[in-house]
DNA sequence: CGAAGTGATGGAACGACGTTCCAAAGCAAG
DNA sequence: CTTGCTTTGGAACGTCGTTCCATCACTTCG
């Protein structure tokens, strides 16, 4: 036992865990273009080195981040409930943090075959055999799945990202319709110009799910 | 007239499009990681300085390339076949585009309500109007189909960034497929395991086809 | 109980990047 | 010719990811 004598100087002892937790709250707190190997020493109280000890480089520190993220919010039971029922939630799920954490869906959006998408997609397709899809379909119904969340992914998140952290996002959308009725030629963009005011007042997670419904339905009318 | 003692400096005049094409080809030619405004200045035979006072940031010239891009590959008419043949004209001509630039994919994926994805969001919602879709569906439909196109551009243009410019698809994806099947526990993703074979044999544009044909039957079955 | 070894630590240093700054050069107007 | 404005191009700045290495704490063995 080391109880007391132990010194100051690494009383906690710097794993990789660690350092998954602490950029965490960096990225929440500040947004990814914060997350640097200086900013992580500091609110370690380390080095860069000491870091690199655990962790190979910046983007497997952002997938495994990510991965944490991503299996945090997978929580959900999926063999309860009707297989429809379950998709809805998984695909809600990664929505929903997403919303809490845009830099996941940046990270997701441009990082192929990571952990945090070989989850998603494992995930959704396990729910997915539910349903009575043909083996020789499941892949192409899951792929459109999980691509739907990651092109929302992307969007949102850079949304997210060009708002601040806590920016109203209704009111950047407003701001964008705004700027197509202005800058964007109705007769050059006429469907942007008939929808633009209906940017400002969607609902995101709806328009999401929307996009399940969607998708779902193209499931279940061809499979 | 100056026809002849115009000297060397200005021989031609370093202009917006000058710089953007340039930047096309350094894309091309190696990738992403490649256009620095280094590289672009030794390739235009001049300073940073004179490209920041044609461009504004590096961003602005990315988007600025990207809707270069994409608009030269929406050249298709959209008024002769009939809306649903359009609609998949119109997908098929981005993802050929990301599929011979990758580059495009991650910046259409990484930034919202630019330029390009307006003009791909307006070209389908045109397409999209003469089916009998409700008014009130067409925002959402539209957003379907162009994040499906958004997530799988993430995602090619990330595998195609990994493997490099030349390398084989195929090949790649096969080596992923392994992965899973070795480092991947059966039991923690039995969907993966059992769909591992299929990665390596699939066609990235027939499943990103299935995923439309997936989303038009679905606009068909809700509307 | 002390010596030797091993992995962890943290700070300095490197190269590359985006961006800014500024002096020189071209060109148009008086 | 002179004056003023735009364009040019290269030097310089600050920051980033990453590497390197001297030092330290702790285990293992004699």
């Amino acid at each position: 036992m080391k109880d007391k004598p132990r010194a100051d100087r690494r009383t906690n002892p710097l794993t990789r865990d660690v350092i998954v937790q602490a950029s965490v709250e960096i990225l929440d707190a500040a947004g990814e273009r914060a997350l640097t190997f200086r900013a992580l020493s500091a609110h370690l109280s380390t080095g860069a080195g000491a870091i690199y000890h655990h962790v190979a480089s910046k983007s497997e520190l952002l997938t495994a981040v990510t991965d944490e993220v991503i299996a945090g919010a997978l929580h959900h039971g999926d063999d309860e409930v009707e297989p429809e029922q379950a998709i809805r939630a998984v695909m809600l799920d990664v929505f929903d943090a997403i919303d809490a954490h845009p830099w996941v869906g940046a990270q997701l959006a441009a990082e192929p075959w990571q952990p945090a998408v070989l989850r998603i997609f494992n995930r959704v397709g396990v729910s997915l055999e539910a349903l009575d899809v043909p083996e020789g379909f499941q892949f192409d119904a899951t792929s459109a799945l999980v691509h739907h969340i990651l092109g929302v992914a992307g969007q949102y998140a850079a949304g997210a990202r060009l708002t601040g952290p806590d920016a109203d996002r209704s009111a950047f959308l407003g701001a964008v319709a705004a700027q197509w009725a202005t800058t964007v030629a109705a007769d050059e963009y006429p469907f942007l110009a008939r929808i633009a005011k209906m940017l400002s007042e969607h609902d995101d997670r709806e328009q999401f799910r929307a996009g399940v419904d969607l998708i779902l339905a193209g499931i279940a009318a061809l499979r």
